[in-house]
DNA sequence: GTATCTACTTACAGTATTGTCAGTTCGGAA
DNA sequence: TTCCGAACTGACAATACTGTAAGTAGATAC
């Protein structure tokens, strides 16, 4: 019987990919999977499927990451610790905070939540389990937040003004966060059928967004409700 | 043989279900469904744990919606409609456009995305298909802004000041909704771990938004990015 | 009272997907 | 060179979930 064996691949079988270094596969992999996931969701995120497009068997992705939960928890991982460096790099440069369109800030969190599919893979992360704690998120708007607080009272020497209270500022950082992320999932279900183009619509939003919340922290401070003090039951 | 007929219960047997309306089954089955939504996510959504929860079995649920994502179908149309009758009647009832705090309407939108499952189910939607289009959300916001418009241009004839633009408003309004959607998802991972109780802080958040907003609207316009629009920046 | 419609059930088919296993090849270390 | 670990593979096991089929029973119409 001259039946092939199937236990193996020959040796210089075309299907067999060549021997690749560990990382270099690992990446691939990642990308393949974030690719899979902002554009079918979920439900996309199937090992076969990102095997084939690496042009790998689906054990390998096992060997690899160990389980599917092992490659989901790397892939928020890198894309967390990607949006962390960039926005820590931002910040520590000096710009895009108090900028005026509102800053690269901004443009750098909102590309990475629509570009970088993050709203979608902390969405997908969030759904699956409420009570998951994203420590990252809560770091990285902390530093951010005290980053402002110095920025402005450095300002505050130069233009006058009071500068908003730490509060103030947190609930600022968090619009702007909630709203990116927010735009990166809906935003183009909430886009107006006038405008032609939803993504420039999505822009010119973001775009206006910089300058409120950039007008709102420079000088027209919105009371906080009333404060700790006898708060009247509502 | 005495072992019992399986083809089906006898008459009293107590695992049947006495028979129900079928409007009746299918509320207990979308509440239990959204249920699971809330909780566990997209992967909780299982037929046999949804009937199990209700106390059927799980053909019964195929048998009222046709399949897996007739429920789904189900449970969304029903969550937006209620929200859209809710926001319809607060409109009409001329309260909360341009309250002082923000207004009932940001409470009630609020409420469907945390409490409601709203966002969850959204979210969770918009996962699974991107380019799925939601078309009822887009309509609720359009009526909003104009209605806005209209009590705006209202209450410029007593107070003075000139109203924003359509567009301006449509911004706002836009804004306020991702707020209230990205909150309910990820509003309690950026939280800062000062304030002891999470669910307060986003109260309060959603507080100052609403006075922000409505400052916003009522005076403070910031002037959109640059368009036919000839206004100096700031 | 009979017929019919439908709510509801058990049993099962079909299928898809994760994970395991044993084996092959390659690169580097001893 | 020899040997070992690791990258990689095809085949398969295990499981789980949706959907179908066929049958029972209660309600309503006639």
């Amino acid at each position: 019987m001259v039946e092939s064996p199937k236990k193996a691949p020959s040796r210089s079988d075309p299907r067999r990919r060549p021997r690749q270094s560990a990382e270099q596969t690992q990446a691939e992999i990642l990308d393949a999977a974030g690719r899979r996931l902002a554009e079918g969701g979920p439900d996309a995120l199937r090992l076969q499927d990102i095997a084939r497009d690496v042009g790998i068997s689906h054990p390998t992705i096992l060997h690899h990451f160990g389980s599917r939960e092992g490659l989901m928890e790397a892939l928020e991982k890198r894309a967390t610790s990607a949006l962390t460096e960039e926005v820590g790099r931002l910040l520590l440069s000096g710009r895009g905070v108090h900028d005026e369109a509102g800053g690269p800030l901004l443009e750098s969190v909102g590309r990475a939540m629509n570009e970088g599919g993050l709203a979608r893979l902390v969405a997908w992360w969030v759904l699956r389990d409420p009570s998951a704690d994203h420590e990252e998120a809560g770091k990285i708007t902390a530093r951010v937040v005290e980053l402002i607080r110095v920025r402005l009272e450095e300002e505050q020497d130069t233009l006058g003004g009071r500068p908003p209270s730490r509060e103030e500022i947190a609930f600022t950082v968090r619009l702007a966060v909630l709203a990116m992320f927010g735009d990166a999932l809906i935003g183009s279900q909430l886009a107006q059928v006038a405008t032609p183009q939803k993504n420039a619509e999505s822009e010119r939003f973001r775009a206006w967004l910089g300058q409120l919340l950039a007008a709102h922290l420079r000088g027209a401070v919105t009371p906080l409700p009333e404060e700790h003090t006898g708060s009247k039951a509502d």
